[in-house]
DNA sequence: CTGTTAGCGCATTCAC
DNA sequence: GTGAATGCGCTAACAG
């Protein structure tokens, strides 16, 4: 390996001084077009790459960043995400960087347009935002724009935003492989049925949509889109539940196997594990919440897919601080995650930090 | 969040120089007990930590580390092994790493000697071990240890070494959660086959015998275990293999999963499919080898298990920089890797790379 | 538009 | 034993 040619040996081969190729590397302007060549020729000769350690230690600039998502709670999907947030933040301890989090309820449109206006109200250096309701986020999304803050989507995007980047999941894929999963763990003539939770107006069913369709897609593939029954339950209404899903199991006795289309598979699971029915039923939902893995554990569900959360929240700060110090543009503009298959026989391998 | 105390400050504080304060930081003696003391005080109280960033500017020093282990082909196991190393070395390209590669032929116990000869000859300031020969890997850490050069274990861990960190799996856990899977995707009555190949003396085949004893002890857990028949076949001779192959599964009618221990799946997945037994068959094997991936497209391998070969790699430079730099010890001492369910469906979303 | 310079926080001489 | 002084490579402010 060669060694290193750093600022002040480019500006020596380009006959100009450190300060004007700062300015090149960093695009701030004013530089006349032959400096400009000359020095842009020597640094693609050179390969040069500035040392990341001593521009932190020269900016020694803070940043504010506010981070607007619905309200986590450890042991749910949001909770994990803020892990992940927070583990960056660690990382990144040695770059002074303020964090707000602007926490709206996912099923309150107000509470959400609150948290929004309070971000453009701080005027912070970057933003990332996990969206829920669509119109509100364009709206934010139109004032950072002019204001040229910049953000990040987590979780799901908003089409036709200029983010910098953004961390989703192809849910259309999970839908899709739920439906292999399930149909691969079935008996060869099995009939399935898809839970959906009666819930109107959130991000949640956006997702719910596209997992729906994938699921059926899947079933389409192979010829058997007829097999597939659908329903609903309410997460607040208990009593009612097990009745409507007790009836609607034994009204359709060749169902052995159920999707869970968001991460609320616990409450079925729960109600077909209470009754005896646990065995007769393959089971699948989503994510790593501490209800489902309590399922996993006990058996009432059988695979829990899983869009690492923590990791999102990781990549998103990690992503926005490389952003604001070395404008580094380098990170894919979109990035799925992958999407794992945790059954009861691999999940306690799953900690999202191992990857310090 | 309080300010960051610095070196200078902590100085102040205690009433002594920022010298004295680094020399106690990082353990370099020649320091009075009463400044000892007052400085250990105020550093408890102010909870410090120094500035990674400053710290790897002023440390100029380059390190050199080795690496050895089973020559790597892209594609293959080692081979993602070396990509993570490649990426942990690019992250880190601010700190002067040289880095030495000592790869060794996993089936010759005389070129692994060779190279870990090589290894006490650089005396490098660290050494990153994919250990195979168990004796040949005791001698070299044995000299390590003699001159205190730092040594972590990726892939597999050689017992009773003092090792700074390792990063294996849970060779064991993979042979059940198969047994698990391949049962679950498999109709009630299966028979099921183990494939081992016909090696001797090394790694893989040590990680085999583990599988092979999850696998079995899967089967054991549900009292099917008399359901599994072994045979083996062979990397280099693949006639014979496929006449093999086909009278064993003509002769096993009621097998309907089959277990490649290893990552040598494909040759059994290309025989089967090429002579139309494929469909019949559900068949699960290990790592994301390009011949694998291949099989999981065409559908002649139903699932991988994977052990994320390039974050064991990026994992490993990352702890010994942090070793060398900051004599972190902070990191566990074992770390496992997660066990992942590959298939058709969620392939395309594992690029171990995103967790940049 | 450009060159010069001070200083970021820490590690490491080198005098005392 | 200890403190002061110097420099790591880069940024930003300032003087031209």
């Amino acid at each position: 390996m060669a060694k290193q040619a750093k600022i002040k040996d480019i500006a020596k081969m380009a006959g100009v001084s450190a300060g004007t190729v700062d300015r090149i590397l960093h695009n701030r302007g004013k530089v006349s077009q032959s400096s400009r060549q000359a020095v842009e020729k020597v640094l693609a000769e050179v390969g040069y790459r500035y040392n990341i350690h001593t521009s932190a230690v020269a900016l020694k600039k803070g940043y504010n960043i506010v981070i607007s998502m619905p309200t986590a709670s450890p042991g749910e999907y949001w909770g994990s995400i803020q892990e992940g947030i927070e583990h960056a933040l660690r990382e990144y301890s040695d770059i002074s960087i303020n964090c707000r989090y602007a926490f709206y309820n996912q099923f309150d449109v107000y509470s959400c347009r609150t948290a929004f206006d309070s971000i453009t109200a701080d005027s912070p250096d970057a933003v990332i935002i996990g969206p829920t309701f669509t119109d509100e986020t364009i709206g934010l999304c139109r004032r950072l724009e002019e204001r040229k803050i910049p953000f990040v989507f987590i979780d799901s995007a908003i089409e036709g935003t200029s983010t910098i980047a953004t961390f989703t999941t192809d849910q259309y894929a999970c839908g899709f492989l739920l439906g292999r999963l399930l149909h691969s763990i079935t008996p060869e003539d099995s009939e399935f049925a898809i839970f959906r939770n009666t819930r109107v107006g959130n991000r949640s069913s956006n997702n719910s949509v596209e997992r729906k369709k994938g699921f059926i897609g899947y079933f389409k593939s192979i010829g058997m889109k007829d097999r597939i029954y659908e329903t609903s339950f309410s997460v607040l209404d208990p009593e009612d539940n097990a009745k409507n899903i007790l009836e609607f199991m034994k009204s359709h006795p060749s169902i052995k196997g159920v999707a869970a289309l968001n991460s609320r598979g616990y409450i079925i699971a729960d109600i077909l594990n209470d009754n005896e029915r646990s065995e007769h039923v393959r089971m699948v939902s989503f994510d790593m919440t501490t209800n489902n893995v309590r399922c996993i554990r006990n058996g009432s569900i059988d695979a829990l897919l899983c869009q690492r959360p923590a990791l999102q929240g990781f990549l998103s700060v990690k992503t926005v601080i490389r952003y604001l110090l070395y404008k580094k543009t380098d990170m894919p503009l979109h990035t799925l995650m992958p999407i794992d298959i945790i059954m009861k026989q691999n999940l306690d391998f799953y900690n999202e930090f191992i990857e310090l």
